[in-house]
DNA sequence: TTAATTTTATGCTTAATAGCATAAAATGAT
DNA sequence: ATCATTTTATGCTATTAAGCATAAAATTAA
């Protein structure tokens, strides 16, 4: 744990989490409560490690968080990016396996766990609930099968359109609304799309210039959502 | 229903699916037994597409089916090669979607599906059941995660190589202890491993040049097992 | 502030893979 | 058996994306 004297108002964040379990009776909420930690991670700490073996539910209460495995050639691929209030690493907690993929905060942020046996335990004597989770877990499945069709299938221009235009639906957009609210290095974008860093910044450079984008800096505003989309579209 | 006239042993059919499940309860073993269809397909025949409504488990009891979701440019992508006795389209009963794939007879094969309510209904009163499909398909995501990363990052002949594993440790091989235990064409090979039909004869000869493998007509032997695992671990 | 480091930008070159054409072989239908 | 169709094989070309190199800009550290 990092900066343990970050001050985390603990039950705030604890209904938070029990927000994202509906019907949890009083009792199951106790154990929940009495099993519960909490963490502060600067931005760039890394919370879990690809092969880390799960200590319990992660739940990201504050913050952003890019997930990612180690590629082939020592390229990164980052498999999702979390937000609050949200969960991450149940994937390995479910399947009885070590973390498949590490876990870094984009941003400062707060994350709590809840102690893995307490919580299995809840989770054998509720089916309503454990069904709830396999339906979450079997609907990202079909996200992932989706992703693996369109990274390998679509051209460079495709793939980075279509992550501006995820990165949106996850984030979505300041006050102006337009700015994507998520700042990522050209390098996190081209390690989300499948492609070089080069690349990435050769085609975000591109979009601006045809007017679909603007840049500053890291702060991307999207100017022409219909031909994003088409770009995405088309592949 | 193609071929009814088949005649299916629907009695150890059943028997056979419900291996699948421990711990089954009589009166749910009895549930089942009176919700279960069995349905004969023919080599080439479609057992649900992209995009139909889940109408039970779909469980392969003799045979072997592709899974595929078409991709872009009109080039399928194959998702999963399913094997007996193994159950098939649950992601999308589960997530409570529509197919996100197309399911395709490879042979000749026994399909079963038992009746969605009928189904779900045993699961919302058995949380242990519940539990262990839960883990086997956050066990699957996982490999899901892996696909993606070497479907894009590993070369074309890593990729190929990685197939070839991949078939061999799912259907196994020939009583020659080489021979892969199925035969695909050249282009779901390609399909298999995210490259052209044309790179797909390609590459196999170069395999087959370099004495790794041996290639009759579809038939492919593993001749240097060794070596083709270097070749798909290199990338 | 200054220096060091990282990130971003751009151009050029090289490598990987797709695309296309043609022919041979295999398979399936009549 | 014959014809038609599909699959496989091979060569050549075009396209796409990766790999490097260099410089400018931005960020971080001292």
């Amino acid at each position: 744990m990092s900066r343990s004297s970050y001050n985390i108002d603990i039950e705030s964040v604890f209904e938070g989490v029990c927000g994202l379990f509906p019907n949890l009776k009083p009792e199951e909420k106790e154990i929940m409560r009495n099993n519960i930690t909490c963490q502060y991670f600067r931005k760039g700490e890394i919370i879990y490690k690809e092969g880390d073996t799960p200590q319990g539910l992660v739940c990201l209460s504050k913050g952003k968080v890019k997930l990612y495995k180690e590629g082939v050639g020592g390229r990164d691929q980052i498999v999702r990016m979390a937000k609050p209030i949200g969960f991450i690493g149940y994937r390995a907690l479910f399947a009885e396996e070590n973390y498949s993929a590490t876990a870094e905060a984009l941003e400062d942020s707060v994350v709590c766990i809840i102690e893995k046996n307490a919580f299995m335990g809840i989770l054998r004597n509720n089916a309503e609930l454990t069904l709830n989770i396999l339906k979450s877990v079997a609907t990202e499945l079909g996200f992932s099968t989706n992703r693996t069709v369109t990274l390998t299938q679509k051209h460079i221009r495709g793939r980075l359109a279509e992550s501006l235009i995820f990165l949106r639906d996850t984030y979505g957009l300041e006050d102006d609304g337009k700015t994507i609210k998520v700042y990522l290095s050209r390098e996190d974008l081209a390690n989300l799309s499948n492609m070089t860093t080069s690349n990435a910044i050769r085609t975000l450079s591109g979009f601006a210039e045809e007017g679909v984008i603007e840049l500053d800096g890291r702060r991307i505003k999207i100017l022409d959502h219909h031909r994003l989309e088409r770009i995405s579209d088309l592949g």
